[in-house]
DNA sequence: TATGAATGAGATTTCATTCAT
DNA sequence: CATGAATGAAATCTCATTCAT
């Protein structure tokens, strides 16, 4: 039996933790929930972390530092805006609402009150970056001409609110009985909306 | 002095406890310290309430109650949609950044998981019936040619996301740093960016 | 069955810590056992004291006001140092050499570079108030043309140096095969020795 | 580079061990610190001593088979009682005032009780033979007509309380703001008051 | 011999809930 | 009806000690 070198350790614990945190959120897991299912001591868990915190904030910057550069590229060159909104739009839905990931806004709206280096933590981590972004798509968009808008902040958040929900429904209602959403198609319809607005078009010639 | 009536002394705890609640969430919030705030003993509130799920349960239904009916007219008539559906934006939007109201989505979604009845309850009384409220909105613009939409669900969607974001921004993110947003202003750039989306006019023609 | 007064749970509960403290030292001493001790769950012990250290604080506290006020009297008037001295010698041995007191120097001593708010208190509360009176003590006599004394601040060490060694040997040594010492006699050849010194009269004629 | 012998691997523990036991007291000191102040693993501490309790022992040990010794002349001869016993005074106190020895007395003061095989080592190898060293210098005066004394045993006492209370300020009370005191000066006093006494030479003429 | 890794057995503290008065 | 007092059941974190390599 190998002995299991420090990075397969750590990678162990915080899978088994991305788990119960998903089952039970962050004040609702025990440290001795996540030792046993990694399927080790919880006196081991304070070898690898130094604590609750730092195991969650690890987790959570585990998760974005793999996700975010996955969102959009790195440089936009001539492409179109829109395919690269609908891209990222339908990227972070799929990413948000799948279960392994789906913890991670909850945890942080919902408890974020009470753990105010949570919150700091994943406002400066993800929020800003992710919003960064989301900034960066529609500057591009407004700069081609393809995009018209008075207020790009305000935009972007509306364009995170619907991936957002998505992922919220999915994990909080859909268990309780809330009709089944399908992320892909939930994510079209969201960039439909967003891009081409709800007033009919003709209303305005 | 007259003795209190039970409904008066529910009330008082029931407003004591939404301050708790906003300052601490829920799994942040002690028996005790409703208690205290409600100027009471802690036995007391087992008087009135069966636990703190139960009190939770009825402090946002009162909310709620008192609130969806204010939120869009009972009958829409001959009201163009678009002024309907930017005054429900701007009346959800002041009314869940109101610190008296924010801890309701941010302790259903963060502890629905914990807690299943709540979320169920939730999603019952308020989801459904404020998605009910939005859906209506949409489906009479469309009705009167205002509105153009492929999956109307979807884009109500959109629409609340993007007020919720509002919500969590003012309570989770602000407290740690984010910069300051003003409900109202949000609200309307919200409405114009769902109203007439992204992409230039012109292009279309 | 009556209701216990706050004051006697208190006191109860210092009664059992007492005991405890006594037998096993201060970080040996845990809340269940001085909870067990007093008969009362360990959560109890929360409602009285802030914690652990709060609770040694307070009994030390009590121990302390109830003996320094008895350990001289207040005015001296013409009473004879030499006679005030010897009683407070006889004092504080007896005392101190009781095994209910006996754990207050034992645990500053032994564990007060572990908990620096103890030695902070102790220090203030204790050993400047006793050795205040003793200081007194030995002015008094000076000025009396009764004693003789360079340096009053360091015989007022000396004599409770050995007031000390008696407290120590007593509940340290003698349980682990030390030969036993009655502390009324060893307190008045403590006071012979200060009082006389060592050296024969006679020399210095 | 040779090869660690065994006796310096053990040294190099000891000497780390007196550093940390020094700062932290027994109850305070991990074998984590021992084991890092010695820049060897955990596991290898479990090599040379087994357990930090056979390790404090060994400690303890070593100081005092190295200070002893060095406390008195072996053969007084013709020497004055008095010189012997400043010297003695001064020797002990600068000793046990080194931050190096000073926690040996106040472990074994704090811990005794819950040592006891702790303390009986103690009371064995220093203390009896302390206070043999002691009671042949004061028999060594009165035999020369130099002292008189009726109970030579608790004059030791006293003696060794001024020493003890010397080491108990500088360690205990000192770093929480006691006045400092300047361990041979405080040395000439006390051998000063044990010598002559307070009791003015005149009165008895 | 040396060690990195692991752990069992606590320790303090918290809190929703109950109950005698 | 009201409450002061009590508690059982956790939860986080610690540390002396062991063992496979």
């Amino acid at each position: 039996m190998p002995r299991p070198s420090v990075p397969t350790r750590r990678a162990d614990i915080l899978l088994a933790a991305r788990d119960v945190f998903n089952a039970r959120g962050y004040a609702g897991t025990r440290m001795d929930d996540i030792a046993r299912a990694a399927g080790i001591s919880k006196a081991a868990l304070y070898l690898q972390f130094d604590g609750k915190e730092a195991l969650f904030q690890a987790l959570v910057n585990e998760l974005i530092e793999t996700m975010l550069p996955q969102a959009a590229p790195a440089e936009f060159g001539d492409l179109p805006a829109e395919a690269i909104l609908r891209q990222f739009i339908l990227f972070m839905a799929s990413r948000l609402t799948q279960p392994e990931m789906a913890f991670v806004p909850r945890v942080i709206i919902g408890e974020g009150a009470n753990f105010p280096d949570l919150a700091r933590f994943y406002h400066e981590e993800v929020i800003s970056r992710g919003m960064g972004i989301v900034e960066r798509i529609v500057r591009h968009g407004i700069a081609r001409g393809e995009f018209a808008c008075d207020d790009p902040v305000q935009a972007c958040r509306t364009i995170i609110g619907g991936v957002l929900i998505a992922a919220i429904w999915k994990t909080t209602f859909e268990p309780v009985g809330a009709e089944p959403i399908e992320p892909a198609a939930m994510a079209q319809s969201h960039a439909d909306t967003i891009l081409n607005g709800l007033l009919t078009r003709t209303t305005t010639l």
